[in-house]
DNA sequence: ATCTATTGTGTCATAAATGACAACAAAAAT
DNA sequence: ATTTTTGTTGTCATTTATGACACAATAGAT
């Protein structure tokens, strides 16, 4: 797969997954402790994050770091 | 678990992948195309890489993305 | 229509990942 | 022992992720 489709998808997986457990980017952003113009960009597929966001983003929605990367 | 501990962890892990396929850094650095410092930095836990750094990896070895970071 | 919460977009500064390169150590081959 | 390959560490420049803001657009509630 193409890198910056896979951003997006990658961005796109994570808003779905925040979305069916009815938190908001707001509410996200404080729980992973980062700005939510971060999360914005993230979900946005504009930025390639760190394995350590993403760790953190799996933490904060409370799910594994497998199911926010594969789609 | 720990941040730190988590990036010696995957670096580890990533090594360990490469010998069981018999590739050198110097190999790994090649397909992956990035700079074999790079290469040493990840595998010594010493940096927090992108996820599209960890894809271009977890292509190299010939090897899933969940395999690469689910240790 | 108004108000409020949330999302979307952009800018700037800072921290950190990566590229590129050099030198040395360790190991393996001969 | 010598040569060659691989691993290890470090430095510097560049690119980019992130933090910290501000403000407009949209959606939802009332």
């Amino acid at each position: 797969m193409d890198n910056s489709l896979f951003l997006i998808k990658l961005g796109e997986n994570i808003s779905k997954i925040r979305k069916e457990k009815g938190i908001t980017q707001i509410e996200l952003g404080h729980r992973c402790d980062f700005d939510r113009s971060n999360m914005r960009r993230i979900e946005s597929g504009r930025t390639n994050p760190t394995i350590l966001t993403l760790k953190k983003i799996s933490e904060g929605l409370e799910v594994s770091l497998e199911e926010l990367i594969v789609f």
